[in-house]
RNA sequence: GCGCCUGUAGCUCAGUGGAUAGAGCAUAUCGGUUCUAACGAUGUGGUCGGGGGUUCGAAUCCCUCCAGGCGUACCA
C-alpha cells in the first residue's frame, strides 16, 4: 500500500518536471492528518522556488487528476505536508487478501550466515546466551520472511582455559565423590550438566585460589591441545554432555524441524589451526611480533592492538575467529554473514574487522556484527565465575511455573483445558513470555527482565498477545463458517477502520524489522494491533450482529488472528488455541 | 587518559529529520461478569541529561560539557 502511493507520487512529479528527491510517505500518527503522509513539498519547493506550502498545493493537484482507486483524500497540511486518506473500499479489499510474499526487498534470496547464542561447552548455557538465542532466531525468521535463504550456525568454545578449568574440577570432583567417569556416563543429562556445572566452579575458584591448581589448569590447557590421550577421555566425555545438553534447550527455544537446530555447529579448536596459519602468512604485513606473541597494531587504525597469537604459540580468539570467517564463507559463500554477541566485544569485533579486511577484503565486507545488550534481573547480575549462575533453563522453568499458576487462577478460564493441555499451554505462555520480555525493546541496550511485568499477563505481555489470539479463535470457533459479504453495506466505525489501516501495514513492518535486523519493530506493531482489536472486541458486538457486518467483523477478527499468529512467530512465539 | 555505547513520565520502554513526544506498570476515577474479565475508558505525571549549532522543521544530525556502563595485549 505504500509502495503504491509512494510510486503515484514519483510519477505526479516526473510530470512535474521535479526529479530525484527522496520519496518518503509514512503512516500518520494521527487521524485527522489522514492515513499516510509526505514530505515531498519541502523537498521540492527548493527546486521550484516557491513556498513548501505553495509547492504541495501544486503536487497535491496533480496527485487529484489521477484519480486513483486506492485513495479517497488528498489534503495540503501547514507548513506543506501531503496528507493522504485511503478509501473504505480499499481498506476493505486488502483484508480480503492473504499477507502478500514480501518480495520487494533487497534481502529477498540472499545467502545469510547467521551465528548466534555461542554457548561454550563445560560451561553453563546462562541467560546471556539464551538472549543470544531468542534474538538471532528471531533475526533468522524475519530474514526468511522476506526471502533469504538463511543457514543458522552456532560457534561453540571448545578449548582454551575455560575448558582445562572444567576438567581440573571434573578430575578433583571425581576424585572427592569416588566416582568414575563410567558411573558418571550412566546418570541422567540432567545429572551430568549440572556435574559440569560444579566442575567449572570448582576449577575457576582453584585457579584464582591455589597457585599449584593454575600451574596444573595451564597443563592441562596444553595437553586438550596437543590432544594427549589421558586427558581427551576426559574431555570428549564431557564435550557430549554439554552439546547434548545445549541441544535440548535448543528444542525447547527454536522448535527444530531436524535433529539439530542448527545447521552447523563450528569449534574453535578447528578454527583455531586455520586462523594461525592466516596469521602467519600475513604475519610480516598486516600482523607484527611483540614480546613474543604476534599481534595486529590496531592503533595505527584508531583502534585497540590485539593479540592473536599468545607467546605460547597459541592462537586467541581472534586468530580463532579469523579462521572461522574463512571457514564459514568455504562452507556456504554467503552474501552476508551475521554475528551475534554481547556488547561488550563490540570493539574486539571492530579490530577483528579490520584485520580480516586486510586479508579477506570481499569476506570482511560481507560480515554483521550484531550486538546485545546484558539481561538484567532485579536480583541483581549473576556471574558464571563464582558457580552461582541463572541458568538459561532455570529462567524459562520458572517463568513456566508461573505461568502455570496464573493459568490456575485465571478468571477467564473458560477453554476447560485438560490436565495435558495445561502443561502445553503452559509452556507456551512461559517461554512466550520471556521471549516477548527480552524481544520487546531494542537489542542494542541492557535488557532487564522482571518476571512481574512479563508473566503478569497484563498490559505489554507475551500472554496479552497471547491471550487476544485465543480471543480471535474462540469468536471465529462459535460463529461457524465465515460468509461473503457486501463491501458497500459496511459502515465502518472509527475503531475498525484504524484496525484496517494497522493490518495492511503489516507487510511494510515486517520488511522494515527485517532490514534494521530490529525484532522488536515487530513487537511494537503487534502489541498496536492487539490493543486496537480488544478496543474493537470491547465496544462492538460480532457474534450478535447479522448479515453483512457480522460477516465482515468476523474476517476482520480472522485478520487480526492471522496476522498475531505470524507476528509472533517471527520473534518465535508460539499461539495456543485456547488458554 | 583514550575509544565505543547509553541517558525520553516515579519505574520499564517505544519513537534513527516531521505536525500537539507515545505505550505498559504504578496511582486516582469509571465501565464491562460477554463473544474467555488475562478487557476497556478517563485523569495525574515530560526543561527528551545540560548548553550551543545545522535545518522550513531536531528526542533524532554535528560540536561541547555532565552522569553511568563496557573495552583498553596475550580471557572469550
Amino acid at each position: 500500500m505504500r509502495q503504491d502511493i509512494e510510486q503515484l507520487i514519483r510519477d505526479s512529479l516526473n510530470i512535474l518536471g521535479i526529479n530525484g528527491l527522496h520519496i518518503q510517505v509514512v503512516p500518520t500518527v494521527d487521524e485527522s492528518h489522514g492515513d499516510y503522509a509526505t514530505n515531498v513539498a519541502f523537498q521540492a519547493a527548493k527546486k521550484l522556488g516557491k513556498s513548501p506550502l505553495e509547492t504541495a498545493e501544486i503536487i497535491s493537484h496533480e496527485l487529484r487528476t489521477k484519480n486513483n482507486e486506492l485513495i479517497d483524500k488528498i489534503e495540503v497540511a501547514k507548513p506543506g505536508f501531503i496528507n493522504i486518506t485511503l478509501n473504505d473500499s480499499s481498506l476493505l479489499k486488502d483484508l480480503m487478501i492473504e499477507h502478500k510474499k514480501l518480495g520487494s526487498s533487497e534481502l529477498m534470496g540472499k545467502k545469510i550466515m547467521i551465528e548466534f547464542t555461542d554457548p561454550n561447552p563445560f560451561k553453563e548455557f546462562h541467560i546471556g546466551h539464551l538472549y543470544s538465542n531468542i534474538v538471532g532466531e528471531s533475526i533468522a525468521r524475519l530474514l526468511e520472511a522476506v526471502g533469504a535463504e538463511v543457514r543458522r550456525v552456532c560457534y561453540q568454545g571448545d578449548v582454551g582455559l575455560h575448558v582445562a578449568k572444567a576438567l581440573y574440577g571434573m578430575i578433583q570432583l571425581m576424585r572427592e565423590k569416588n566416582i568414575t567417569l563410567e558411573n558418571l556416563k550412566g546418570k541422567s543429562l540432567k545429572e551430568r550438566a549440572n556435574f559440569l556445572g560444579e566442575a567449572y566452579a570448582v576449577g575457576a575458584t582453584q585457579y584464582e585460589k591455589e597457585e599449584s591448581a593454575k600451574k596444573e589448569i595451564v597443563a592441562i590447557n596444553k595437553k586438550v591441545y596437543e590432544k594427549d590421550r589421558e586427558v581427551m577421555t576426559l574431555y570428549t566425555a564431557g564435550k557430549d554432555w554439554s552439546l547434548e545438553y545445549f541441544e535440548q534447550v535448543y528444542k525447547r527455544l527454536m522448535d527444530p524441524i531436524s535433529d539439530h537446530a542448527f545447521t552447523r555447529y563450528y569449534f574453535e579448536s578447528e578454527a583455531g589451526s586455520k586462523g594461525i596459519d592466516l596469521v602467519k602468512k600475513y604475519k610480516d604485513t598486516v600482523f607484527e611480533e611483540s614480546q613474543g606473541a604476534v599481534i595486529f597494531p590496531g592503533e595505527r587504525y584508531g583502534l585497540h592492538s590485539r593479540v592473536f597469537i599468545n607467546s605460547l604459540g597459541l592462537p586467541t580468539y581472534e586468530a580463532k575467529e579469523l579462521g572461522l570467517a574463512v571457514t564459514k564463507y568455504h562452507d556456504y559463500p554467503f552474501d552476508v554473514s551475521i554475528m551475534i554477541t554481547g556488547n561488550e566485544i563490540d570493539e574486539y569485533f571492530r579490530v577483528l574487522l579490520k584485520a580480516l579486511s586486510m586479508i579477506e577484503p570481499e569476506i570482511a565486507a560481507k560480515m554483521r556484527h550484531i550486538s546485545h545488550g546484558m539481561v538484567r534481573l532485579p536480583e541483581g547480575k549473576m556471574s558464571s565465575r563464582t558457580g552461582n549462575v541463572i541458568t538459561g533453563e532455570w529462567l524459562l522453568n520458572e517463568a513456566v511455573s508461573r505461568a502455570t499458576e496464573k493459568i490456575k487462577e485465571a478468571k477467564a478460564e473458560g477453554g476447560k483445558l485438560s490436565e495435558g493441555e495445561k502443561e502445553s499451554v503452559s509452556e507456551m505462555v512461559g517461554v512466550g513470555a520471556v521471549k516477548w520480555g527480552l524481544l520487546r525493546s531494542g537489542i542494542g541496550k541492557d535488557v532487564e527482565f522482571s518476571f512481574d511485568e512479563s508473566v503478569s499477563f497484563e498490559g505489554n505481555s507475551g500472554p496479552y498477545l497471547q491471550y487476544t489470539y485465543v480471543r480471535t479463535r474462540s469468536v471465529l470457533e462459535k460463529a461457524g463458517d465465515l460468509t461473503q459479504f457486501s463491501e458497500s453495506k459496511i459502515p465502518l466505525s472509527a475503531e475498525e477502520r484504524s484496525l484496517l489501516v494497522l493490518l495492511s501495514q503489516y507487510s511494510d513492518t515486517v520488511l522494515e524489522a527485517a532490514e534494521r535486523y530490529s525484532p522488536n519493530t515487530i513487537a511494537t506493531y503487534l502489541f498496536e494491533v492487539a490493543q486496537l482489536y480488544n478496543l474493537f472486541y470491547q465496544k462492538h458486538p460480532i457474534l450478535k450482529e447479522e448479515g453483512d457486518v457480522r460477516a465482515f467483523r468476523l474476517k476482520l477478527t480472522e485478520k487480526v488472528g492471522k496476522t498475531l499468529q505470524a507476528g509472533l512467530s517471527l520473534l518465535g512465539i508460539k499461539t495456543p488455541d485456547k488458554m
